[in-house]
This record gives C-alpha cells, structure tokens and sequence, in this order.
RNA sequence: CGGGGUGUAGCGCAGUUGGUAGCGCACGUGCUUUGGGAGCAUGGGGUCGGGGGUUCGAGUCCCUCCACCCCGACCA
C-alpha cells in the first residue's frame, strides 16, 4: 500500500482528551476517531490490527476445538428476563423498543442466547460436548467509559461458551480454552499474569482472569513470587497477619467530642491506627448488618457481598439515619457493643486476634478503650472481608504479597448450571434420565488486547507493534522521491517484497525525510527500510522500530532477510 | 449518579472594561529546499456547542439545555 494513497490522517499534537499512551497513541496514529463518548470507529491501519488480532484469536479458538458461530448483537427482553439478568444489568443495557413496543438490548454478553440456542437443539448426550464461540460487537452503557477503548461502550469481544455432561467434562473444556489463551496472549506479544478472580453476577464457579501488567490498568492484582499465587483485589484471600497476645485490660469509656474518623482519632488518642476497630453499618435488602474492620483496613465489598449471598450492587452503607437508630448515636461512633434491633454483626478475621482495641461506644462523643472480641462482644460471622494490601502474607506459602495493576484482556469462568437451570438447557443421558447441561463460558476483548499491546509496546516516538499484530510488516521510506534513484529503487523494493507476500508499505510521499521517519516511527512499523543516498550502490538500511541501530543491506539481500525477520517474529 | 472542568477553523490554543474573531500547526497554489516534523510568498476555511434573554451592539453578561473530559462511585 502506498502511504500517498492510504486514509491515514495522523495528528502533529496530542488529543487534548486522551490521557494514556494506548489511547493518545490509537488518535495520532490514526488507528481510531472518537464518534461519541465510548464509541470509537476505527480506520484502515486500527482495522488492519484488529483483523490480526481476530485471526489470532480464530486459529486458537478452532485448535482448541471450538465452532464459530454469529448470534445477533439485538436482544429480545424476554430472554433475559428469563435467567434474571434484564434487572441485574440495568441500566448498563442499552435498550430499545421495536415497533409494536417489544423490548430488546444490544447485548452486553450472549450466555442467554447461546443457551437458548441449545436447550432448542441438543437434546442427546450424545451431542455433547460442545463449545462454540463468536467474534462480535458488544455493547454497554458504561457510567464512565474512559481510557479510549480500554473502557468503551461499544467494544468487540470474542465470546465462547462449552456446553458438558457433567462436572468432569467441563474441567477438560476449562482447561482446552484456558490453554488456548495462553497461547493467544503468547502470540499477540503480552506479558500477562492469570488470577483467580470473583466470579460475581455471572454467577459460576472457578474463574480466572487473564490480567496484562500495565500501570494504566484498572484491575489491581495481588500475587506471590514464592508460589505463584495470583488472584486480583476483589478475591484475593487475606490472613490474620499477626496474633496478639497482651493481657485483657479492662474497659474504659473515653470522652473523644466530636472524633469520628480513624484519622481524627489516631491525632487525638495518638495511637496507632491499627489498634482501632472500625465498626462500619451496611444496608442491603433492606437488612442492616454492621462490620467490624481493623481501623487502619478497607472493606472488600465483593467478600461482603458473596458472604451475605447477594450482588455488589445490593450492599451500600448505610444512611444517616438508619446509623442513628442502629448505634443510637451520630455517625463516627458505632461500635460493636450495644447495636439495637436486627443487625447482624460481622468482624473481620483479624478481629479475634486483637487485644485491647479501641472501638466506637454506640454514644456520640464517646469511644470505648480495651475493647476484646470473645469478652466484650461476639459477630454473628468472623470470616474475611477486606481488601487485601502490599506485603500481607500470601494465603497459600506465608511470602509476602505484591500489588500491581493489570488490563483484563481475558476471562474464562466454570459457570456450571446457573444458565441451564434458569433456562431448563437439559440433556437425557444415557440412562434416559434428564440432567442440566454443564456450561463455561469464555471471554476475550479484542480492542483492549490492541490497547494493551500499545502499551507495553510504545516509547516517546510512538507505537511499536509486535510483529504479529503490526498492520503491516515493512515500510519502504524512500528519502527523496524527486531522486530517480532511490524513487526508483524503492519502487522496486516495494514491488518486490509485494509480490512475495509481504505486507508492506511505501512512503511515496514527497515530503521531507524527518516527516517520514517520524510518521513510521509513529505507526510503529516493525520494519523499515531506508532508501537512501546509497541507492546508486544499491545499499539501503533495514531498521527495526525496536531497535536503535539501522544495518546496511545490498538490495538483492533484502527478500531473504525480511522474510526471515518475519518469521522469526511470529509464532503460529 | 455525586464533585470539578472545558466547549472559538481538522488539531492545539488566545481573545482585555461588551464594539462584529485571531495565533501556531495542518490544508490549497507558486518558487526554493530534501537523512529526523523546511523557508518565503499567497490563498481558503468559523451558525464562537444549541436555544432563549439583557443591550444600539454579545465569543464576552444572565437563564437554560446539550456534548465532552477529569476525580470518585460503579463495572461478566
């Protein structure tokens, strides 16, 4: 393709609205033009790496054994009133209406409308098993989508489903796809790290999430160096970091006027934060349940949440007023002795394993000092409800953890029956009897695996494409044009590497050499050849994007050394 | 959804006490130039986010709506 004739309209300055690399870098390049707030539209060189990183994707998913299949990115309501989800997802479906007033939403995921499809088609065990998948448009309606296509409203995700006999039999589909996107990730160049994650409102079982190390990622990640435990913030397991034993003082009633939070408090008493206990009130349902967390400590909701069997989405703290008549006092005072009417009272593991703690004494202005669980006050519930933090020792060997931030490119979840129990997707098995089909479901976004790939591959000039998703392999960049010989050597090359099969570009443009080289280094090219002053001698330069260096080549070596750099570069 | 901010040429921005809109880059044309974002000359491009109001007169003041961005909340 010649650069004079390609729809690429790259940008001198920076986008005043893109913050990150990958997202600035996506606009200047003229990968993608914004269309509205989350919805991106892409041009020749962002389609190009999309229909990469689609083949890529496509070749493992049928390695693995899964059949390509398209659903519809409409809706109809009713399938999704069926399993519940219609008033799970809310107002993060975009809906719409048909005519005669049947509601639908752009689908923001298709477990329904693949399960639908199987309940009506596979009846027999002897259909099974099965996984099938889809490359398809997908559509939420963020409350802030932000970072570009990191977190879009419109965003292209690859979608599979198995469909098993029994638990076993899942455990071998899991397994094919978990496979399959290690090898996905392998080939689009990323670095990733795969986590035990929360399987949430999707409901399931096992789940992990395939997570790739940026510092712009939104995920935060907790894992061990020693053992190789991986899980992100909202599932990583906390333990009781250390065990007090002082003797039980007895308790003391302070006068604390107008110290309510653990701030306030740690400047007033002068005491360590982690000598505090935080007694936080939560409202879910329509039930309150009171907290108890160590003062220096967040509250993970998600543990919250899975404990009290509901969704994230249900549990919130606790209004003003609803804390007055809990604690009988203002809010910043709540403790555990004395709440009044239903509450269930839950302490953090690390609760019992505290001495003298200072909590809130349920009376405005006053705190209670030598506070100990088991003596003073018992929870209904110990179990762990917070947030993991750097250097908590790892669940599994004792090490300390490590945080780190990651973009979430891949999840893959053992969902089990939730699907085909809410949809009756049965099977008769070979005794006749009939039995829910066991399903898992797998996900990858294909625009964020784009993203992603920018940004662990960029420097200040611009993006440096791993070979196997770059848009195009070479870029000739004759220096001078208005030179017969180096127009016509480039001509040559160009038409050379062409007619082998490379994808290849030509900077035919007549425009001065820094343009040029500024634009290739921008688009990230892997492979640039230089036609220069020594095109008499028929010596050009081949650069690599990643390299510094350029090396001269005669031009009759050229064929063979890119095509050899190719290969090289990508995997299959 | 709460808080903050911004809307003026394709991009980045300026615009004073209210007086009829400008700069850089980009774009067209001509000449010169040609190994890391050239120079000179010349030209084109604007419902100043929309609507309403105040005023002789509004990019500027007031009201209102909208869009976009950031922080937070939220997120299979």
């Amino acid at each position: 393709m010649r650069l004079s004739q390609l729809f690429i309209p790259t940008m001198r300055e920076v986008p005043a609205e893109a913050e990150i690399p990958s997202h600035i870098l996506m606009l200047k390049a003229a990968l993608m033009r914004k269309l509205a707030s989350g919805v991106y539209i892409y041009l020749p060189l962002g389609k190009r790496v999309l229909k990469k990183i689609e083949e890529i994707v496509r070749e493992e998913m049928d390695r693995a054994g899964a059949q390509e299949v398209l659903m519809s990115a409409i809706i109809p309501a009713e399938l999704l009133k069926e399993s519940g989800r219609w008033d799970v997802f809310g107002p993060e479906m975009f809906k719409l209406k048909d005519r005669n007033d049947r509601e639908f939403c752009l689908g923001p995921t298709h477990e329904e409308v693949f399960t639908d499809l199987i309940r009506n088609d596979v009846k027999s065990y002897r259909q099974l098993p099965l996984t099938i998948y889809q490359i398809q448009t997908k559509y939420r309606d963020e409350r802030r989508p932000r970072f570009g296509v990191m977190r879009s409203r419109e965003f292209i995700m690859k979608d599979a489903y198995s469909f098993d006999v029994d638990w076993d039999g899942l455990d071998v589909s899991f397994d094919k796809m978990y496979d399959a996107y290690c090898r996905i990730f392998d080939r689009c160049g990323l670095k990733y790290t795969v986590v035990e994650a929360d399987t949430g409102a999707m409901g399931g079982k096992d789940s992990k999430e395939f997570m790739v190390t940026s510092n712009v990622g939104e995920a935060v990640i907790a894992y061990c160096d020693n053992c190789g435990y991986a899980a992100n913030e909202e599932k990583a397991e906390c333990t009781v970091q250390n065990t007090i034993n002082e003797e039980m003082r007895s308790v003391e009633k302070i006068y604390t006027p107008n110290v309510k939070t653990i701030d306030e408090l740690v400047s007033h008493l002068n005491v360590d934060a982690e000598k505090f206990v935080k007694t936080l009130i939560y409202k879910y349902k329509d039930k309150v349940v009171a907290v108890l967390i160590r003062g220096d400590r967040e509250v993970n909701p998600v543990k919250l949440a899975n404990l009290l069997n509901v969704t994230e989405n249900d549990v919130e703290l606790a209004d003003e007023k609803t804390v007055k008549e809990v604690t009988s006092a203002d809010v910043g005072f709540a403790g555990p002795i004395g709440l009044k009417g239903d509450v269930m009272l839950i302490a953090d593991a690390e609760i019992p394993a505290m001495r003298n703690v200072i909590v809130g004494a349920n009376e405005t202005d006053y705190h209670l000092k030598n506070v100990n669980y088991g003596r003073d006050f018992k929870a209904d519930v110990v179990s762990d409800v917070r947030k993991v933090v750097d250097g908590d020792k790892c669940p599994k060997c004792g090490s300390p953890l490590k945080l780190d931030r990651g973009i979430e490119v891949g999840h893959i979840f053992k969902l089990g029956t939730k699907y085909s129990d809410a949809l009756g997707a049965n099977y008769i098995d070979e005794n006749g009897n009939e039995k829910p089909i066991i399903m898992g479901c797998y996900g990858i976004g294909l625009n964020r695996i784009a993203a992603a790939a920018i940004e662990q591959n960029h420097d200040d000039k611009g993006i440096i494409w791993p070979m196997s998703i770059a848009p195009y392999h070479v870029i000739v960049v004759p220096v001078n044009v208005s030179n017969e010989a180096q127009r016509d050597l480039a001509e040559k090359l160009y038409d050379e590497l062409s007619k082998a099969g490379i994808e290849v570009l030509i900077d035919d443009r007549d425009l001065r050499a820094g343009v040029k080289f500024n634009d290739a280094d921008l688009l990230g090219i892997p492979i640039r050849i230089t036609v220069g002053k020594k095109a008499e001698d028929k010596i050009v330069e081949l650069k690599l994007r990643r390299e510094e260096k350029p090396i001269e080549l005669k031009h009759d070596e050229v064929l063979n050394k890119v095509k050899e750099l190719i290969s090289e570069n990508i995997r299959s």
